[in-house]
DNA sequence: CATGAATGAGTTTTCATTCAT
DNA sequence: AATGAATGAAAACTCATTCAT
């Protein structure tokens, strides 16, 4: 029936939604989350405007892939590196090296934010997220737990110690956006060692 | 006419002004700030959108005010902390519990950051925001050299640390947005104990 | 506190209202009901089209609005005639006249089964409409029975006929269309004559 | 190449145009005549946008062909019955049975209106229309004079009293669209009785 | 001061139509 | 023939701001 290569078409498809997704967050890292239009998001991928719109319902169904994405593919990260077999200070190192590197944490950081509170956002997004926040919580805590096992962290319920690294990445990533100057070094070194415990840890 | 009328027309001025402010706040609390719009803020103030605009010259400058008051206000708060008679623990303790109880600190943060981003904003605005960041971290430093002084705060510099603490606890109020509900309780003791030192605390 | 006369806004904003349905039935009737933009009709009030939407929430609420109150008008103008000391087939004849009298009685008409159709516009509106619609049928089946006690009038379920009755109307006044031009006279007289009975009515 | 794979190909593209149109007025029937998109077409008929186009110039080429087919068959089913050898009232109760049993025939009407009406479409369209619109009289008419040739049919006009036959017709069909629950039966025979003379109509 | 009507410039969204594959 | 991506133009809708009262 189809004279196309169906198969193709789909690998098409995904490679232009992922294009746009990544146009989208790029130029929202310049523009400010609050401030991008479609036309912005277009404009930025190279594609009309009305082509967004064969790709995402409406502007919000692409905040939503956003953040579904960007979260998944944290939670991926995030996992992969639970399960290396490392020391877990190393671990947390790696994390935090790893988001504060990287060019536009802050902007999902903000985003998830923006979603998560928001009447306009419906009720479902705003379980989805939280879900997948909370969720990625998990490997962290394991982290921590390891940790405490081996004697590098400091004691304490694991998640409750993973959601504090966490929002203390998340609170770092905002004081690196563009025009945000903070007169002090960030790094992930100085943020690890507020969770070893120790005289390693104190007496550096 | 008479000076007792000047001075009452100014408190009242002042009354509403603020009054205006505070709607502003809590209204984005719940709208979201992207999507606030000057006529949710005067429905929200219980005033005529034209009357709004007779206390501030634009949204913008809602948002500057906003942000000048809430900023200056965190520093003075922080001020007053550090210059009380108290270990450094203690003040570091107190800041937590204030910005974690505090309702709407979560709006503030992300209103911050919002504005410290985006392209909308002039870079006035942006200079201004970041630097009254910049000066309020000032007596937490103190308040962490304080501590090393006295040995219960970990070692670092204290410029660093104390974006640290701060970061996290702006971090951390991100997730007491409404509609969040992270399965872990926050407690500002857990908070500090991560800043500090010693066996007693650290090893707990 | 409000220097304006809140009783006098009110009817001003009544007018204005009135004034932009109006405007809306008149550019409907030349342009048809399916192509009228919102800058249709605000062009034909002579207001801008964020003016309209001061008064309309959307252009559903226009078409609903303007519905409501054709067919709350055409039904107080039913129960009048009905009401009034006359011959069934008087008070017929003047409904006839009147309806097929009336300029815009067709896009009514059409109006009417757009909105009862149309997957777009909601249950509510269907019901409402539905529900005025059969409203409105009683005081003409009213007439109709005075009629059949009268002798003058057809002998048959009264509802079912006054059905008949305002279906035929309904129907010639789409023929009425500006761009229609049926080959025949249209008459109230021949519309009444064919709901009389008697020799005198039927055989003349 | 052969002739045989030509008709084929004739019998095939007919097939799928008429497939289309039916598909068309079907959804037409379900989200109202003025929002179906050629995209909903192309849905309702399983057949992509693209392809739609292979048949068709135009959305309203669509729209015209869907008249055409429509007035056409009427008007054939019409001018068949007028020829059949039956008394007038037996032609005039068939007219009606078959009219208001069939399921769209108020899309039909709506969409004959619509055409007739909106600016948008252009003078030919409205012209054939209309035209057709009145050809189709004839056959009605002529019944109507063979039953006042008969004694069976009221005085009056031929053309008239056809004109008001349809438009009974067609007001009544506008009351079975979806949506729509009219208290009252609608019956053939109560339709045709208002045309019929004499003792017979009036005593039933 | 206070009000809310009015405006215009944007933004989002829709959709008929074209076109490369 | 068949597909659905891409486009552009138009339409719906929003909203900061101004202004007469």
């Amino acid at each position: 029936m189809s004279p196309r290569n169906v198969e193709k078409d789909q690998q098409m498809r995904e490679k232009r939604l992922a294009h746009i997704l990544e146009s989208a967050i790029e130029i929202m890292a310049v523009k400010g989350i609050g401030s991008v239009s479609i036309g912005d998001i277009a404009a930025a991928a190279g594609v009309s405007v009305g082509n967004v719109y064969h790709y995402f319902k409406s502007k919000d169904e692409i905040f939503a892939e956003l953040l579904r994405r960007g979260q998944t593919g944290y939670g991926a990260f995030v996992s992969e590196i639970a399960g290396r077999q490392l020391p877990a200070a190393d671990k947390l190192r790696a994390i935090s090296e790893a988001w504060l590197a990287l060019g536009n944490s802050w902007a999902y950081t903000l985003l998830i934010h923006t979603a998560r509170m928001s009447e306009t956002s419906t009720d479902q997004l705003r379980r989805e997220v939280t879900g997948r926040f909370t969720a990625n919580l998990g490997p962290v805590a394991e982290i921590v737990a390891q940790g405490q096992r081996e004697g590098s962290v400091v004691p304490g319920d694991p998640t409750e110690l993973a959601l504090y690294f966490v929002s203390l990445i998340q609170g770092l990533t905002l004081q690196r956006a563009p025009g945000v100057e903070v007169p002090v070094g960030i790094r992930a070194e100085g943020v690890v060692r507020l969770f070893l415990a120790g005289s390693a840890a104190r007496d550096a």
